[in-house]
DNA sequence: GCATCAGGATTACGCTTGTAGTCTTTATCT
DNA sequence: AGATAAAGACTACAAGCGTAATCCTGATGC
């Protein structure tokens, strides 16, 4: 397990939008961004400190950079999900889940979902 | 629903002592911690932090102090639940719990432990 | 009674984060 | 060619955070 570098909440809305589609120009992603909830300037600078943190490499392309993510979306949700169950629930799942479907009422539709989803995983696990 | 005070990850630890035993003092919330984990000057300064943010109150209780929590645990967890549902999954359930059960692979017991938790979201959903 | 100590109050300090502004260079418009 | 604009580099700056140390005051040990 690589060491990931810590990426705070407005940097996460960036790194979201490289996720999506890369490489991109820094006023692509700034166009990508929901309008009007960071001046440009400061786009530029999440972006910047991304690149230090080595979170997102860029290439120059003529004039300009095109970005693009360093880390894998999938590696980074796997540790913040991680460190918020631990930090919620001491790492039990089963309180989480819980929790979250008592807080949100699902309906029938979503419990269905959600039942698929653990048989599911039920059924890949016999495979192994 | 009340504006709750941010509470950082040091001060989480902090709370969740204090959720867990009320009122207490200072030096019974420092043996409480994890041992080492901070200086006991550390963990007076996020007492005293907590405090001013209106997380925590305290009453004198002769020459010490007895601190207990002025918001909810539950309030807390719903609050940090609800923010990180939005900030990885877009607010969507049904994605996050697919990337649990499939990022911990779960035994069969915990399985059923996850589908009874649905199973009676759903019927006490029926007696609404 | 004086020295010591425990506990709260105050102060410290460097790093991160949100939120930009200024500087420099180069391309482009007129 | 000079003015202007766009992109990246560098600078700014206050608040929050982790991590304590120092100060002050009243209680306690001898």
């Amino acid at each position: 397990m690589k060491e990931m570098p810590k990426i705070s909440e407005a940097e996460w809305e960036v790194m979201t939008v490289l996720w999506k589609r890369q490489p991109m120009a820094a006023h692509e992603i700034i166009k990508e961004l929901p309008a009007k909830k960071w001046h440009p300037k400061t786009v530029k600078t999440l972006i910047a400190r991304l690149v230090k943190k080595g979170a997102v490499s860029f290439k120059n392309e003529g004039r300009t950079y095109l970005y693009r993510p360093m880390i894998k979306e999938k590696d980074c949700v796997i540790d913040e999900s991680q460190s918020f169950l631990n930090r919620l629930f001491g790492g039990a799942l089963a309180p989480m889940v819980a929790q979250f479907v008592e807080n949100k009422k699902l309906s029938e539709e979503e419990i269905r979902e959600l039942e698929r989803i653990l048989r599911q995983s039920a059924s890949s696990k016999k495979e192994d």
